[in-house]
DNA sequence: CTTGCAACATACCGAGCGGTTGGTTATGAT
DNA sequence: ATCATAACCAACCGCTCGGTATGTTGCAAG
């Protein structure tokens, strides 16, 4: 990797963090120049603008650790236990940095979603690709499920409730809280086969 | 009311909508000031510091806003319907705004949190409140309700995917992704009766 | 009538922000 | 060896922010 483009990768690196730990808006760009040891013409050379530096972080370092991760826990044999012991190896692991700063597309969500249409429409683009890969996993297992079953509507409702999961647990500092809600739901979605 | 009182009043009314319309953070006094037709002084009469109006807020109009509004959802014979009757009217009542902003407490809550102690121990305080109430409705009809529920787990996992659902909708300014979530989650809700 | 305080108004402060400008250094093709 | 350009730096700009210091008004008690 060329120096310039190894300066590139840190600083989406250290943005990412920075973006995580405070939003987008909180988040100073002369902190993530301190911490790259940079100065603010070289952070301008590689992106135009503070929000375009957030469009970067959000397609290159967000979204492929995000989908990844679901796509590693939807691609086996059985999605439904492989979304509960997804869910509960995520109680586990929880580092407390993430108890307190939560998801982060889905801290941007909250914060810029109804703010800044560029990040609104990419927001929308992955929660609409999460969605579906949560339908074909399900389809795959068809014949086992309950009939009448909306897919889509239960892959929503699934998001939905580890999304509110998630800010629940960050405003309590309680990953017990987490851990109940992720425990409830766990049995929603085992309730959902035959 | 004093002309004293009704000052008050009036920058706490205004707050709060330029709270809910742009967090906490982004909101400006001065816009405040502009929209009241006060000055800095005024404003600075009757609170300390913006996070000491942001406080007052929280306590003075969200609080009981949204606690009247749960109540009235529970204090029925069947709380079960009554949860079901009040999201799907939630569904059909939501004006734009409410779609665009979502729900002023969900944002505080993310917003604010993890950030200052404040907030975080009102809101704490605040969802603790709100699911006593719901489990004590629940209880009230546990002759109804299927065995082994744990109640507790169960309110929770309803107000988080609440939440979820809003966040949700609030970022795909969508509000048929909201009503499909809601529709899953009285599914869910309905299913708890034997 | 005056004195005191609540209820405001006005003007200003320092700090931090994102962004720009005008330069300097390193590199790679010709 | 030259030279354009990529890669980077340091200084500065305008602006807005929350907060403060000081001044003014009006009413109400003595």
């Amino acid at each position: 990797m060329s120096d310039a483009e190894q300066t590139r990768q840190n600083i989406l690196t250290v943005a990412a963090d920075e973006i995580h730990q405070h939003g987008f808006k909180a988040t100073s760009l002369s902190v993530i120049l301190n911490r790259c040891e940079i100065s603010k013409g070289a952070l301008y050379h590689h992106f135009t603008s503070k929000i375009e530096l957030g469009y970067a972080v959000f397609e290159e370092i967000y979204t492929p650790m995000f989908l990844d991760l679901w796509q590693s826990a939807l691609a086996v044999e059985d999605p439904v236990e492989g979304l509960c012991t997804f869910f509960t190896s995520m109680t586990d692991q929880m580092s407390c940095s993430e108890v307190v700063c939560g998801c982060p597309l889905n801290n941007l969500c909250e914060e810029m979603a109804n703010v800044d249409e560029g990040f609104r429409l990419r927001i929308l683009s992955m929660q609409e690709q999460l969605n579906q890969s949560i339908v074909d996993a399900l389809e795959k297992i068809n014949d086992d499920l309950r009939d009448g079953l909306a897919l889509s509507q239960v892959s929503y409702f699934i998001v939905a409730t580890l999304n509110g999961a998630t800010t629940l647990s960050k405003s309590s500092r309680n990953k017990e809280l987490f851990q109940q809600v992720i425990a409830e739901l766990c049995l929603y979605i085992r309730a959902l086969k035959k």
